[in-house]
Order: C-alpha cells, then structure tokens, then sequence
DNA sequence: TGTACATCAGTGAACGCGCGTTCACTGATGTAC
DNA sequence: TGTACATCAGTGAACGCGCGTTCACTGATGTAC
C-alpha cells in the first residue's frame, strides 16, 4: 500500500532527479563514488558497477548514461587523482626556498598522498591496465603526476652548485622510483612490521640527497 | 567411431595417468602450468583453473585433487618464484668481494629477474592478496626473497668502512624500495619510453651508494 | 493561458558469459588370499 | 597362478553466482504555437 512505496529498497539515499541543464551532476557523484569505493574495497576489480550505483543511490544502467563503459569510468576517477597529486606536491614545496629542502619535502607530500589514498594510489601506479593509459606520453604524464616539479627543483640545485652536475631526469626518476618503491612496499606488504614511515622516508632522503650533493 | 576418439578435444596433449606413488607429478605439472599462464596472461585473476588445466592437459577439478583452491594454488607458485628470487641474488654476488660491488650485482639481478618474469613479479609483489600472505613475519619473507643478502653485505660495508655507519637494515631497505620502485615503474607504465633499465640501474646505484659511502 | 510535443534524465528486468567449485562417477593399478 | 577387492588418479557434467552491459520503457521538464 503506501508504505510498499518505501520499502522497496533498503535505506538508500533517494536521490533527487537532476534538473534539466545539470546532466554532469550524476556525472560527478558517480565518480565520487567509484573513488570512494577504491579506496574501500581495494583493486579496480572489487568496485562494480552495480555497487557503484548503489552508492550514488541511482540504477546502474544510469552509469553508461555517462560513461561508454566501467573502464572509461576508472579512467576518469585516475585522471582526477593525477590532478590531486600533483596539487598536493604543488602545495609542499610552496615557500621553500631551497631545492635540496623543496625534494624532501615534495617526497613526503607524495608519500603521505599515496598513504591516505591506497587503493587510488594502486590503481594510478601498480595497475596494469590504467599504467597503460598514458601510452608512451612521458611528457604528459609527468606534469600531471608531479614529476616536473622534481626535476625542476633537481635543476634549480644543480644550477646553485648545490647538487652535483648529472642529468636531473635520471635523478628525479631515482628519486621518484625510490619513494614509490616504499610507499608501493607499504601499501602492498601491509602486515610486514617494517619501521614507521617517517623513519624510511628520513632514511632513504638522507641517503639519496646525500648521494647527489655536490662535494 | 574410431576416429570420434580422437576428436573429443582439440590438440591437447594427452596426458599420461600418472603411476601408484607418482601422485605429486599432476601437482608439479600444474604448478609449472600456472607460472607460466601468470606470464602470458598478467594478473592472478587471468589466470583461471580451466585454463591451467587445458595447458596442463587435465580436467579442471584434478587441480581440486592437489590443492584445497585457486588462492593456495598462486600462493604455492609465488613461495616458488620467491625461492628462486633468493637463488638468483645469491648466484649474483658470488666471488665478488668488494660488498659494495656485491650490492649493485644484487641489485642488478633482482631488477633482471623481475624484469624476466614480470607477472610473477606483480603477483609477487603488487598483488595485496599475495603481498598479505606473509603476515608480519619479516624475518620469513626478508630471507626467503634475498633481503638478508642484502643486509648482511651493508653490514660487511660499514665493518670494513667503505659505507658510513648505519643501521643497515634501514638502508638495505631503502635500496630494495629504490629497486623495487624502478622495475614497478618499468613493469607498470611499459609504453612510458623511460631510459633503458641498465642507465636507470647505474644511475640509481651510483647515487644511492654514493649516499652511504664513508667519507 | 492552454496544450501538444520533443527531450532529457533516468529505470527495471533481463541476457549472456566466465568463473570457482562440487558431485557422482570411472577405470587402471596394485594387493591379499 | 587366479581372482576379488581396495585404492589411487583421475573425469564429465552441472551448479550457482556476480558481473558488465543492453533493451525497451517511463515520467518529469521545458518549448512552440
């Protein structure tokens, strides 16, 4: 009768129809949803579609009103967390004058953002299938992950003669790989009783920075 | 009729029944089957229980007879792959004296092995289901995957005084995390048109040793 | 101001697929008497 | 030496599930006349 009407469904969130010229509005709540659900559930894999929908409090056909399929979807919600990324390594270094202090800095804010962010953080750089998204655009992908402010700021110490004279590439890329590595054995190894993550982080800027300064 | 036998199944190889006391050859069979679909196919969840079993020739529950499922199935083919990594870096710093050389051997044979069989790598180490069977037991997995080479020859560095003195469990781990960040660079974002392995490894070990050096 | 109509923003039900796993069975091999 | 029988090493068919996706539809909203 008239409360057949509630209880058709479970204490969803009945959403509210968007109006007309706000098609993007379920747009945007299904991505936030999708990135919740990573970070809840785990790999790309886990988060389903029809799970997704429950979330946003639509059906699940709705989705391909937005996206051409559940891959397109993940894309979108890599792409966003790309964005964030690099903001995040934007904001540390802002105010820090010295470059060698911008690194350690910047390595942290990257750390710390792959730490709160697991499941997003496997997706973006331990997933295969979206690792292949930016195909051979190394340009492209290293602005949006950041990677260009560490090479600048290997230049910029290069250039005041306080790191030695080497292809900062090669240096930002050690550096990268070297706190990606950590963060990857954290997230992946979770029960493996390694040091705290401030203490591997200090440890491993010390060695690296120590081993690019110039004597 | 006669030849209707033969058809039954297209180009297998048809097993042979194993004898009384050879029970474990189906096991070893599948084992082997397995490891080689996690190359071909990438991730474990690829790689599913019928097709081990039509690469291996046999019906899918036969794997049933050998293992209780498919996680204790993967996670046999991994204690495997990390035995065989441990042999690996073993057989790399063999003759070489210098514990300095002995690490950046290590640590080009951990990168070329992981490079060789980069599913097994992922599954190994990208892969949270199989990255949480060694739960918490450090001591279990470091030896069993050549850390403790690792430590050991960072320890022999700081006797002889060619590495500043450290706690070399801290560093041995910062130079696994810079390796293993590498080769899950190079694994995950393959079309990324990064420096050939054999720079980005020279590179890394200058810098990072150079930061450990005794001055 | 009223109304027919196009369009927008969705929905419920179903399809087909591949998977891990179980079930009831079979046929060869060795063993006891 | 012959034979009944236990055991070992498997098999074919099926179950049930969850998933991505499609299909035909609905009902509210704005628009043209």
């Amino acid at each position: 009768v008239a409360t057949a009407q509630r209880t058709k469904k479970s204490a969803q969130p009945v959403r509210q129809r968007a109006k007309r010229g706000e098609g993007d509005r379920l747009r945007d709540e299904i991505l936030a949803a999708t990135a919740d659900l990573l970070d809840e559930l785990g790999s790309a894999d886990k988060v389903s579609t029809r799970a997704v929908a429950e979330r946003v409090g639509c059906s699940s056909p709705s989705i391909y009103l937005h996206f051409p399929d559940k891959a397109a979807l993940l894309y979108a919600v890599c792409e966003q967390q790309f964005e964030k990324l690099a903001e995040v390594i934007g904001a540390a270094i802002e105010g820090i004058d010295d470059p060698v202090e911008q690194l350690r800095a910047a390595a942290g804010a990257y750390a710390r953002f792959a730490l709160e962010h697991p499941e997003q953080y496997r997706i973006m750089m331990l997933d295969e299938a979206y690792g292949k998204m930016y195909e051979d655009d190394f340009e492209n992908m290293a602005s949006s992950v950041g990677f260009d402010i560490i090479v600048r700021a290997v230049q910029e110490g290069i250039d005041r003669g306080l790191l030695a004279p080497a292809d900062p590439v090669l240096v930002a890329l050690a550096m990268w790989a070297g706190i990606h590595g950590l963060v990857s054995i954290l997230i992946v190894k979770q029960n493996l009783a390694l040091p705290p993550l401030d203490e591997l982080l200090d440890n491993f800027c010390r060695q690296s920075l120590d081993g690019m300064r110039a004597r």
